[in-house]
DNA sequence: AAATTGTATATTGTCAACAATATATCAAAA
DNA sequence: TTTTGATATATTGTTGACAATATACAATTT
């Protein structure tokens, strides 16, 4: 029962309030508690996390230099929203880095890690079977999440997660179809034989293909389902001449 | 006379004073004014800036999350201290990045942008004639901005920024030797010519090339130059197995 | 009704003060 | 001389307050 408080103790003797606030608002953002657009009132944040104004600025600070949250002189924070254009780039870029870290990985892979990804493909297989995006999604997740980390990169992995979190800004979450889930996982199959090959320009190539068809995926599955945004078809159509 | 009163009252209705100090302070600790490691007194730099430690300390929460200070809880912030194993993670990912710019570049290349680089590249064979290292260094830098701003991708040319910044956290500049200026505007050349060729995977992989060559080159110099560090060889010697 | 003005409220940007922690100083003991 | 301990100082983490700006709303005019 004192757990809790002690837990708390302990947590604020670590970190400062900066870093709890800047967590949780991540979290908040992310995970779409917080919705792109929305203005964040440092006095409701505050109050809502028990803190003072203070800390809550200086972790807003950090979320804008992450390209999470946006501000406007006198008029404060915002979570920031993303174009499709700005959408298309941050993934361009996240493929770049997912294709290097699947390079680094191939030149040295343990059995360990390929036997993870290979569990993970299979559980995906089944998540296909039973129909469960959602089952499919998380594993998918847990998929590049390994790859990343046998990769044993700091930084690389630094940025990759920074793109990912930025990427979850767009939030309209469209059903992903069975066929599209055997291609992703197909995808998958093949990075991990080049991982077992050694072959670190093959999982390069396959790791940025990857990832670009993923964005391809989305993107597809979005503008295909009608019901997520009025203005979003136009948008979509326009999009294909966005990366000139 | 009172342009620089206007001016100020404009930029300070522009910007907030967090922004004017974050710059500030990213431009000392990239120009070296502040080095890896130094302390940063909240209170002497506010009363520098003329502003209070609010500001202050938003504007070092961004830097922190720019990777250029760090902080210790109940210490306060300090220059961020990067190691060689770091130092070469981040050239990693910049070469990637360097090598999705110039593919990008290559795909759609204006006659003016080769122009500007062939220019650049006059120039500093002039450096290296008349054996200016500095020269060659600006030269050498406005080179890689021109190819970064003619691909025109916003979200890639951020996070190359980003990670120019945070390698020059290291800061042992030692003199270029005329050979090693010759190879890196041999490469120079090589780019330009895959941009006109609009040869897209060869300029990433000579652009991606060219940034390793650099580090490379950088490295080697440091490595050669006895002068620049007490304990720099003996870091240098045990950098393959230095981060454990 | 629509647009405009004026006023009240809310929110931000900034600052100064306070308590908790870390660092520096110095005396006493080993 | 070095180490330990106690005390004073400096610095941070955090808070609450204040002025400037923006927003919301009512009254007024067109």
């Amino acid at each position: 029962m004192t757990e809790d408080v002690s837990d708390a103790i302990a947590l604020r003797r670590a970190e400062s309030l900066t870093a709890i606030v800047q967590k949780e608002l991540e979290r908040m953002i992310v995970d779409g508690e917080l919705r792109a657009g929305d203005r964040l009132n440092e006095q409701v944040l505050a109050q809502r996390f028990g803190v003072s104004r203070g800390p809550v600025r200086e972790a807003m600070r950090a979320l804008e230099c992450a390209q999470l949250v946006s501000t406007r002189m006198n008029q404060g924070f915002f979570v920031r929203e993303i174009t499709p254009k700005e959408t298309a780039e941050v993934y361009d870029v996240r493929a770049v880095v997912y294709g290097f870290i699947c390079a680094r990985l191939a030149t040295n892979v343990s059995a360990q890690a390929l036997k993870e990804l290979e569990d993970l493909i299979a559980q995906m297989d089944d998540a296909i079977t039973a129909n469960d995006p959602k089952a499919y999604y998380r594993l998918n997740l847990q998929f590049h999440d390994i790859t990343i980390h046998h990769a044993s990169h700091d930084r690389a992995q630094q940025t990759y997660r920074s793109l990912i979190n930025e990427s979850h800004l767009v939030r309209q979450r469209s059903l992903i179809e069975p066929e599209r889930m055997r291609e992703s996982n197909k995808e998958h199959a093949g990075l991990v034989d080049a991982f077992r090959a050694g072959d670190a320009e093959l999982a390069r190539r396959l790791g940025e293909e990857h990832s670009l068809a993923g964005y391809r995926r989305w993107k597809d599955s979005v503008a295909e389902d009608g019901t997520s945004l009025p203005a979003a078809s136009k948008n979509n159509a326009a999009e294909t001449k966005q990366a000139p």
